[in-house]
DNA sequence: TGCGTATATACGTAGTTGCGTATATAGGTG
DNA sequence: CACCTATATACGCAACTACGTATATACGCA
């Protein structure tokens, strides 16, 4: 019980939600997360290490980039309300718009061969998104 | 965006879970959840204000008794969160609890009938369940 | 070793949540 | 109307949450 609370409260906050939905389609690292969301680096940060403490992503660190994922083999409970998250998050405007996102942040640096190593999707955006 | 996250919200307290639980089966006066639940009067009575106040709950009034129940049409985000519970809940003991405990109730009172009337699942429970 | 970039933690604070005690409303019945 | 039962709300408080500002850690590189 205490797990499938803890999944729910961890969905219960949107920022969270949408790091877990963009998890879905993609591992991440803290500053495309920070980059996508238009969240600040520590926010960004806390929310990560509260998806972490519960178990619902897991990380692994490339030089300096902490990229983020969700686990190999997360819970039934985490699972399945993933599962749920994704038939929903078709209608949510904010879902859709950070998917474009990230989809035009996969094509336009053709990333997939660096995550495919483990990388960072480089070139990270820092400047820019500093607020 | 809200309607989820507040589906989320309601979602992540235990006795909210128990009484959607509970409702997915039922609909259920107050006294019975209270019972069931083995939850104060006063702290039934809000969490039911709150998902009533979500829209996750209906009410209807029968002599003296408020019956509450899943709503007639909910919204998606409802709708497929509580089969996402539904699924979930055949491994969670206290759900399992719950339901031989509501079987039991509606076993031994033959309250279909009485439910069928929009009526209230008497006799109620009342002076041992008054913690 | 010293600096820059990426990420995490500490601390203070405003807002929120949960719950107990007390009290209020509302219908039923004598 | 007076009283009982069922349910809801008001108030106060302790615990928790979110977030900003400041600071720390950790790695890479000159």
């Amino acid at each position: 019980m205490e797990n499938l609370i803890q999944v729910y409260k961890c969905f219960c906050d949107e920022t969270r939600l949408r790091i877990l939905h963009l998890l879905t389609h993609s591992p991440l690292c803290v500053c495309h997360l920070q980059h996508l969301l238009d969240v600040s680096q520590v926010n960004t940060s806390r929310h990560l290490a509260t998806l972490k403490k519960a178990g619902m992503v897991e990380t692994s660190r490339h030089q300096n980039w902490i990229i983020y994922s969700l686990p190999a083999s997360p819970g039934p409970e985490l699972e399945r309300n993933l599962a749920c998250l994704q038939d929903l998050a078709g209608t949510e405007p904010v879902f859709r718009k950070d998917l474009t996102a990230l989809h035009k942040l996969l094509r336009t640096q053709n990333v997939r061969d660096v995550l495919a190593e483990g990388g960072c999707l480089l070139p990270t955006p820092t400047q820019e998104s500093s607020r």
